[in-house]
DNA sequence: GAACCATGCGGAGGCTGCCTCCGCTTCCTC
DNA sequence: GAGGAAGCGGAGGCAGCCTCCGCATGGTTC
């Protein structure tokens, strides 16, 4: 949680040039998507593409920069939907949350599926407060009876990944149709 | 519809060329995802690589070369599920092929989502009558009852894809937990 | 304020893959 | 078997990834 405890500062244009590709990183996401070009991203901060890869070695470790607040703000949000009145509304309110958060940059939805999977990933520890917070709003949804109670993590966390990047495949889409998606995906297509 | 009204026919080496290079991408695609390298697969067939790419200009028009064969037999298969007696069933069996069917290949979901909003990509003609056949077998499970009046095509086609896509991204599943992915779809999380 | 050196910088260069272009070869036809 | 249309091949230009190592610079010490 924040657990910033750098053994070391950082030297002054050390810690400005990591702040700029930061900054320019999360511009580039934004507009060309998570293959976004990284010597791009170098140019553009204005360093050499040997600073870009000895701050951030991997793509990912660059992404989970720039996701960072997003992600911690996202668990916060989590939390505190554990103290909703009604556990079934709280659970679907955080998947539609997450999905919004994971259609952020073209891509990113297929990054931190694969992210999940792969423990090794600067992404994942970023993930894991948030995928908790998710098994217990499931947990308390299905102690309330409003929620299946055969339904894992697993195919929950699968499915709402699923949609979401089902949604962010249809560009012309807004947070209304995600919404729809949701409820179908909680309500069933069967007919009642 | 196999519509080969090949103006001219092909040259007795262009034809091996064009058979090597679809049977050599085949194995290729299935080995490394729809993202193979072209050259890898040129090289495969013998052949030099300005040769693949005057069979197959792009890699989707490979790709649907390689798939021609299957999505005939899936949209076959979707005609004849409409005379199946019970249309829910029918709909949720075609919902399967074609998940099954795109996720032949890592990466082949992500593929054919962005073809279906491509008219002018190669594999688009190929899901057409796959697609048409998808929409008379919902509209059939909606006049029946069986399945909620307010789905619409586009929202049954992305859940299906993103169930499929989904689906793709756990490696280690197998055919049984996507039929479970597609009862949780059908039934909903909503506990009865 | 000078001298030292750990920390950090830059970008050339090697690699892979995409795709085009055009001189050369092969097949078909008459 | 000669001519020409059809097809072939791979060099070459481009973009992006990532590494490596000689050089610059900020921080520290006296």
């Amino acid at each position: 949680m924040g657990g910033e405890t750098t053994a070391r500062p950082l030297r002054a244009d050390a810690r400005r040039n990591r702040d700029r590709l930061v900054a320019e990183a999360r511009a580039a996401f934004e507009q060309d998507g998570v293959t976004a070009s990284l010597e791009d991203v170098a140019a553009r901060a204005g360093v050499g593409i040997g600073t870009l890869y000895r701050h951030f070695p991997t793509r990912e470790a660059l992404l989970e920069a720039v996701l960072r607040e997003r992600f911690d703000a996202l668990g916060a949000e989590a939390r505190t939907l554990l103290g909703h009145a009604r556990p079934r509304e709280a659970l679907i309110t955080w998947a539609h949350g997450f999905a919004a958060a994971g259609t952020t940059f073209r891509g990113l939805t297929a990054a931190l599926s694969a992210t999940l999977r792969d423990e090794s990933s600067a992404l994942h520890a970023s993930c894991v407060s948030m995928r908790a917070a998710g098994e217990a709003l499931l947990a308390r949804a299905q102690h309330s009876g409003e929620i299946r109670a055969d339904l894992t993590v697993i195919d929950l966390s699968t499915l709402v990944f699923g949609v979401a990047w089902a949604y962010e495949q249809n560009s012309g889409w807004g947070p209304g149709d995600l919404d729809r998606l949701f409820r179908l995906l909680f309500d069933g297509l069967t007919a009642r």
